[in-house]
DNA sequence: GAGTGGTCTAGACCACTCG
DNA sequence: GAGTGGTCTAGACCACTCA
């Protein structure tokens, strides 16, 4: 193992076995690596994985801490529904409902950062899993940066296995949020209306152009997201 | 900006622009060393962080190339309900419902890893904004971990703050879904039954032993979670 | 065998921030 | 002002793996 990587596995260890209660100062860079018997940046990468996984914190001239933690930055992954339903083994089956060129509501608009008589493709869409609804898809593609998606049918294909072939996207901001499945919904996912939905809404932009908004729903009987490990 | 981090940056950019599409190999370590007028472990800091989020795959006498599965990973902040209401300028109320010792339900059981026998601390707290309700927490603590659990009263602070304190955790899993609120929740956050609620399951763990499972309850028009940028 | 990544050293300069 | 972390360089050796 390298050395970077065993001072770092024995400086957890002290801090997990409470050598180093939180809050504790800890050794300074300098003093580490003459303990260890190596040089600086070997103790400075050591102590990197510890600050990014927010274990320890530091500030220059004041020394480095073992953090109080009241919260963490966690990794989720934001399932590609097909590869999602596959990958458990299921069958993935896709669905066009609707397809047409119109102004988006304010919301979708004030996403896609178009002019308040704009318009852009809507495009509805649902997933199963074994046959059963498992995602209601509404997205909204701006037109302005990708006129060539007014050509597609996306019958075959979904929205996002397209667009993914089209534009890599730069940036993507995601909300999660629980809601009452509006009647549209509840019909489409075959729930009771005013039972609870999971919805992901997505937004992905290339530099600053917005590309496509999206609403993602689920019954939340069945779908949850699950960190994945820290290390 | 650090050198490896505007080179990281440029890269990044260089492979969501499509100029380095999925699956092309990238230019070895010391032609990019020679191209930023760098030295050859800045270049790999820089690719470090790329490698590690799954971007770029490396190996050796191969090369670098793009990655073929491009990971839709995001990271989000679970946020610390204090926080989070007086970071917006909110008034923030906690009140403790319940404490006591008891036998956990079997899926708590599983995720403290107790045995079918093993009692733990039993929490049930509000959290308010505005003197709204906005939050329900529900927590076990494991007493095999944190004896001192039980001599503390958790009136004044909240069993998080707390434990902070104590012991940091090294791995944490949270489980995010949406449910229909079960009366008893639903009185607490004094919404009506089987309204939805956006759930937040996060079990903690100190190296291997599972230090507290907790259930945060949010009303679902109150709440919702946003991803902080891409990247 | 050779080319690539993985790592480490020794030294240096700088930036930040606390006292 | 001084102590700490943050970073970079120049060079080196090694490990792995492909041809």
């Amino acid at each position: 193992m390298a050395k970077h990587q065993e001072i770092q596995t024995e400086l957890l260890r002290r801090v997990t076995r409470g050598e180093w209660p939180p809050g504790a100062s800890i050794p300074h860079e300098a003093a580490l690596a003459e303990e260890f018997g190596v040089t600086r940046p070997t103790i400075a990468r050591a102590l990197r994985g510890l600050v990014d996984s927010g274990l320890i914190e530091r500030k220059r001239r004041a020394g480095s801490r073992v953090a109080l933690r009241q919260s963490a930055e966690v990794v989720l992954r934001i399932p590609v529904v097909r590869d999602e339903i596959e990958g458990r083994g299921g069958r993935y089956d896709y669905l066009l409902l609707d397809r047409r060129v119109a102004r988006p509501p304010a919301v979708v608009r004030a996403a896609l950062q178009l002019p308040a008589t704009g318009r852009a493709l809507e495009l509805r869409c649902l997933h199963f899993e074994d046959g059963r609804p498992f995602q209601l898809e509404h997205r909204w593609i701006n037109l302005g940066l990708l006129p060539d998606a007014a050509g597609q049918d996306f019958v075959a294909a979904s929205a996002n296995e397209w667009l993914v072939r089209q534009v890599p996207y730069t940036r993507a901001e995601h909300v999660l949020r629980a809601a009452a499945a509006t009647p549209l919904e509840a019909e489409a996912l075959q729930v009771d209306p005013g039972s609870p939905v999971f919805l992901i809404e997505r937004t992905t932009w290339v530099d600053d152009e917005a590309i496509t908004h999206v609403r993602l729903a689920h019954p939340a009987a069945s779908f949850r997201i699950v960190t994945r490990d820290g290390r």
